[in-house]
RNA sequence: CGGGCCGUGGCUCAGCUUGGUAGAGCGCUGCGUUCGGGACGCAGAGGCCGCGGGUUCGAAUCCCGCCGGCCCGACCA
């Protein structure tokens, strides 16, 4: 009785559990002993560090410079944006005392604060305030920061790397003299998020506007990157901010200009998190576990090695550590080829999948017979397991980054044939509410997906619409000819069609 | 913060109605047979049955309180 898919149940079956089985059997995280909060694994926190390197870079590129900023943000400073504090009061973890006394064998906070301190549930505050000191003129902007670090968002409903109370991510935040720059900042890095999900994540995104009612508490302008993934929900991948001159008005940002007038900044910022990680799980992966993209993948390549037979284990390894060394002197996207061997003394099958699992793009096995013949079994984690080529060794090593690349646009093509595959133009109420309803509501079956309808700009449509259908705008994209129409729920004139979807 | 459900080895759970000193499967350890589709046999380790109190000769089981978790609502990268 040997099931079928490593991952019971299957995405048709049950998606949100087959995504926590992903998760586990992939040995990406885990839930810890704090509510709400996770545990990166090994394997989950290297495909971090990679899309953090690669991020990195990009903003390097673009001339900003890292800095860290404290966890703790006095709590003066929040309240000085009156929509920015509406916003994240209720998600904000407060530290109120700065000791702990026994008393009955029990510890117990004590020695309150004077000024009660909230963990970050971003930073523009405190950031803004610090910028405020160090801009005098003009020749001091502009201001390119980022920083890496943790946030606490007092989430009630959490879910490994979709949300949780606390998430690692990226914060930009800059500072310039003109209302362009700054225009110019927030699409520029908007870009660059979505390059990286498209180049690097193979993840087609829609990139776009929020409405007002979608926007970031104290932005005038939210740009985010939308994406599909397998159950047809939308998820935000990525967002930036146009701040104009809120922040800077609350924080004092002011400058002497050119023309030697006393002007507030106008402020940025903008982030990718963890999510990333959830975001891929859901768009690439299949019923036998996680897939890869190759370009942000902890291994490129996982040689397993057939050891079983103790008279052929020695040259087997052997030849499997020469394989590998002159694997890793190969490189794919100007990265040296990162190569496991597993040596473990394991069944073929049983390390196999565990392989499988993890998601690693290329598989190369090595068995006895192998030897003989001087090839190796060579299989690729966007077919099916069954598939397994038998090639000579020379060859497999000398065709593995190109099968890498080919693996990569695989998989974008893939998720974009999905994507397109259930984005439609709606064009009447009717058909709408059709697209959204499930046939089955008492256990929804996958349904929906992005709906490209025409919409009045009305808030009150929004909110019916979340009400009736649980689905939202999810941007008003651009690159999308502005034709103009008729909203479909008032049959008000529409400048264009806006993107809906139910969404996480 | 409102409504429903549940706390028993690492995990999933049975046992509770009809109180009598703890079970299964998976996982783990050892040995052996296997081994290129994730195998099997045998032998083991591991639990103050969420916490506190009560009823009782005796409580995982009945009663009360507390704590924790899950699901459904409101909120969200």
């Amino acid at each position: 009785m040997k099931p079928q898919n490593a991952i019971t149940p299957t995405r048709e079956e049950d998606f949100p559990e087959w995504y926590q089985q992903v998760i586990r059997v992939a040995d990406l995280a885990e839930n810890s002993e704090v509510r709400g909060c996770m545990v990166i694994k090994p394997w989950g926190y290297a495909l971090w560090e990679n899309m953090q390197a690669i991020l990195d870079r990009m903003f390097k590129d673009t001339g900003h410079q890292n800095v860290y900023f404290p966890l703790f943000i006095p709590l003066s400073h929040l309240q000085k944006e009156a929509e920015h504090v509406e916003g994240f009061a209720k998600e904000c973890a407060v530290v109120t005392h700065h000791r702990l006394e026994l008393q009955d064998g029990k510890l117990v906070p004590a020695s309150p604060l004077n000024e009660p301190l909230v963990v970050r549930p971003t930073s523009e505050t405190i950031i803004g305030a610090t910028v405020a000191k160090w801009v005098k003129s003009y020749r001091d902007l502009p201001i390119l920061l980022n920083q890496w670090a943790n946030v606490v968002r007092w989430e009630m409903r959490p879910r490994l790397f979709l949300r949780t109370a606390e998430f690692l991510w990226q914060e930009g935040h800059t500072a310039h003299e003109t209302e362009t720059e700054a225009i110019e900042e927030t699409e520029r890095m908007l870009h660059i998020y979505e390059t990286f999900a498209r180049d690097y994540l193979a993840l087609p995104v829609l990139s776009g506007e929020k409405t007002a009612s979608e926007r970031f508490p104290g932005a005038l302008r939210t740009y985010c990157i939308e994406t599909l993934v397998q159950d047809r929900k939308a998820i935000q991948a990525g967002t930036s901010h146009f701040l104009g001159q809120n922040f800077a008005h609350a924080s004092g940002i002011q400058f002497q200009s050119r023309s030697g007038q006393l002007e507030y900044a106008w402020t940025t910022s903008w982030g990718v998190s963890t999510r990333l990680i959830g975001t891929l799980i859901m768009m690439h992966s299949d019923d036998d576990g996680f897939v890869l993209p190759p370009r942000v993948a902890p291994a490129h390549v996982v040689i397993i090695p057939i050891t079983t037979k103790e008279e052929t284990r020695a040259t087997v390894l052997s030849q499997a550590e020469s394989i590998c060394a002159k694997l890793r002197e190969q490189s794919f996207h100007g990265q040296p080829l990162r190569v496991e061997l597993d040596t473990r003394d394991l069944g073929g099958g049983v390390k196999n999948w565990e392989w499988i699992k993890k998601g690693v793009p290329i598989r190369l096995e090595l068995g006895p017979r192998d030897l003989e013949s001087g090839s190796v079994a060579l299989s690729r984690r966007d077919h099916s397991p069954k598939d397994k080529q038998f090639i000579p060794v020379g060859q497999a090593i000398a065709e593995v980054p190109d099968l890498l690349a080919d693996i990569q646009k695989n998989l974008l093509i893939r998720a974009t044939q999905f994507r397109d595959a259930h984005t439609h133009s709606i064009d009447s109420q009717e058909a709408f509410y059709q697209f959204f309803t499930p046939k089955n509501s008492n256990k929804p079956e996958i349904h929906g997906g992005f709906a490209l309808s025409h919409w009045n700009g009305s808030l009150a449509i929004e909110e019916k619409l979340k009400a009736d259908l649980k689905v939202t705008i999810r941007c008003i994209p651009r690159g999308i000819s502005a034709e103009p129409g008729k909203c479909i729920f008032t049959g008000e004139p529409s400048i264009q069609r806006v993107v809906f979807a139910k969404s996480y």
